[in-house]
DNA sequence: CTGTTAGCGCCTTCAC
DNA sequence: GTGAAGGCGCTAACAG
């Protein structure tokens, strides 16, 4: 059993205050008394117990954290950014996975508001549309940081990347070394991540004077359920598609396969880009070109806001967008 | 602010005594009286305080996880395995990560165990070779269950993979399919698991009276740090090499890759395994063979392991082995 | 400078 | 059946 300040304060005859208070550093106390205390407490291996600290100072130096899924790799960097800045600030981190579903999702809001967590960092799920379990904590005043896969129509602090940017920049990148049938993946519409990117899509054909095919825009989700089928409808199209842009590195390389099953070449025939810049990305034949999205930082970001506004209630909210990069390899050169 | 059991005993003229019995669903308690609160308990959203139960029974229904790294597949599966037992079981699950460093897997522990988490699930650093800080676990009689990367001296629970027989197999399929010079990745040594492996190995060449070339024989860490070194000597080889045994598929695609920069290929050439069956496997090129290790399983494993020790404290014991399984793929067909 | 008292939210004797 | 009292470990206000 640990020690407790009544244990120390017995065998020291002092009253438990006045050991708490040694404990503490406490301005008034004199140093022998404190000296004698701090002894005895690294004797013992005193530890205070923060059980007892979160009764009575109603904190638990604890955030909450939920995700769609720990193991995508997106959201376990993000944890450990999360974790990283969490841990230099003497917190402690709760993870719930949704596993996509709002039904979970629901009851992960309320488990961690139940364990009393001081603050919520949220990425919802792929199902979520009704956000009512989201404003009721907006409306209890809990601090709470969105990130990534953000509600728009939320009034809170968020951390996003560029995607817009980052897609515009990428479709751009496809049509200058000669592109001309695009097809963009999709992710599911009702995440903002999501629509931004396909806006960025469409708003690049635009300014190049492309006409948007919409039968080149598939609405998938990240699973990369369907990739068969749909890869090998796109591939029957005339005039034939000469690039894909897919929601993520593993879809890419689905389909990368798919079309080389179909002896047709990338990037001669087809250019492919991925998204997420995986470390396998690099190693692919041909190396996928992906758009880097800085998952460790969205998570460092995003608890380093939700740890400004545990300290500080009134504090405005905020969005904070970190820059999306996109690397170039043998996946998408010039034909 | 939550509604405490205070709230609903002042609104209903009761003592609080009464209240927490209603609650608890206690014998002695007038129907009427128990309606009556349940009802108020539900129509302010009484939650329970878990800090103020943990307070008194000592038990926070916290489960502390210690990684290498959150953000390293093998383990964000084993921690879903974690949090789907953990889950059903009322359990929370806290998570830290040691990057690989002894001295943070120290601060973990030690922060876990402040936190009075009800029991520990580990798996150690790569440094690791100094075990004092996780003996005094045991010594202290907090139910622990090591996963995966254990210690053979801890007399404690363990999961882990049946890394041996896995490994001989995979060796065996190797050399059965033609190959006569294998190199071995291995891992870190003082890991259970790594030296397993490589005994596993050795014992297959045994049988089949192939004498074991120490320079096939890789001592790497898993970063796949120096990948592109020692893959380079190895291919300088006189006689050549016809098959790798990686590690991880990180580290196999990243040779496969070096290896065809070489104008070699793969497996006509060279047969490569991997390690983890990561999803990119399948549909690398050629597809990657590996070894299927059930990280979600044995996460799960651990889970219940680890309640069964906290629901009974004398439990002995107990080493569970999950099964591994060779997925083989083009990358070690027969040449 | 130090001790006493009270209370965080809950449960559990012990009375009545 | 129900209430009052006490305590889990700690801190803070109030006395001295």
């Amino acid at each position: 059993m640990n020690p407790t300040i009544k244990d120390i304060a017995r065998r020291l005859n002092l009253s438990t205050s006045t050991v708490s208070r040694a404990l503490t550093d406490h301005p008034d106390i004199k140093k022998e008394t404190k000296a004698l205390v701090l002894q005895l407490a690294r004797k013992l291996d005193y530890q205070p117990n923060p059980i007892a600290l979160s009764l009575k100072q109603k904190r638990t130096h604890i955030l909450g954290v939920i995700i769609p899924e720990t193991s995508i790799s997106f959201f376990s960097k993000a944890i450990s950014g999360v974790q990283e800045i969490a841990a230099s600030a003497g917190y402690q981190v709760m993870i719930c996975s949704s596993h996509e579903s709002v039904e979970i999702e629901k009851q992960n809001v309320q488990t961690l508001l139940n364990s009393r967590v001081d603050g919520l960092i949220i990425s919802v799920s792929k199902e979520t549309r009704n956000i009512e379990h989201l404003a009721k904590i907006l409306d209890k005043r809990v601090p709470t940081v969105f990130f990534d896969r953000v509600c728009e129509s939320l009034h809170a602090t968020k951390v996003v990347a560029d995607n817009f940017t980052i897609a515009f920049k990428t479709t751009e990148h496809l049509i200058t070394t000669g592109r001309k049938r695009i097809v963009f993946v999709a992710g599911p519409q009702n995440l903002y991540n999501s629509r931004k990117r396909l806006e960025g899509y469409r708003e690049a054909l635009k300014k190049y004077n492309l006409t948007v095919d919409e039968r080149l825009i598939i609405y998938s989700n990240y699973e990369g359920e369907n990739v068969k089928t749909y890869t090998e409808s796109l591939l029957a199209l005339k005039p034939p598609v000469d690039a894909i842009f897919a929601i993520n590195d593993r879809t890419a390389i689905e389909i990368i396969h798919l079309i080389k099953q179909r002896q047709l070449k990338v990037p001669e025939d087809i250019a492919v880009v991925g998204f997420n810049n995986e470390r396998f990305a690099a190693f692919f034949d041909p190396p996928l070109s992906s758009v880097d999205h800085p998952a460790f930082e969205m998570g460092k970001a995003a608890a380093e806001l939700l740890l400004q506004h545990i300290d500080n209630a009134k504090l405005p909210t905020q969005k904070r967008v970190i820059k999306s990069d996109l690397i170039i390899r043998a996946s998408s050169f010039k034909n």
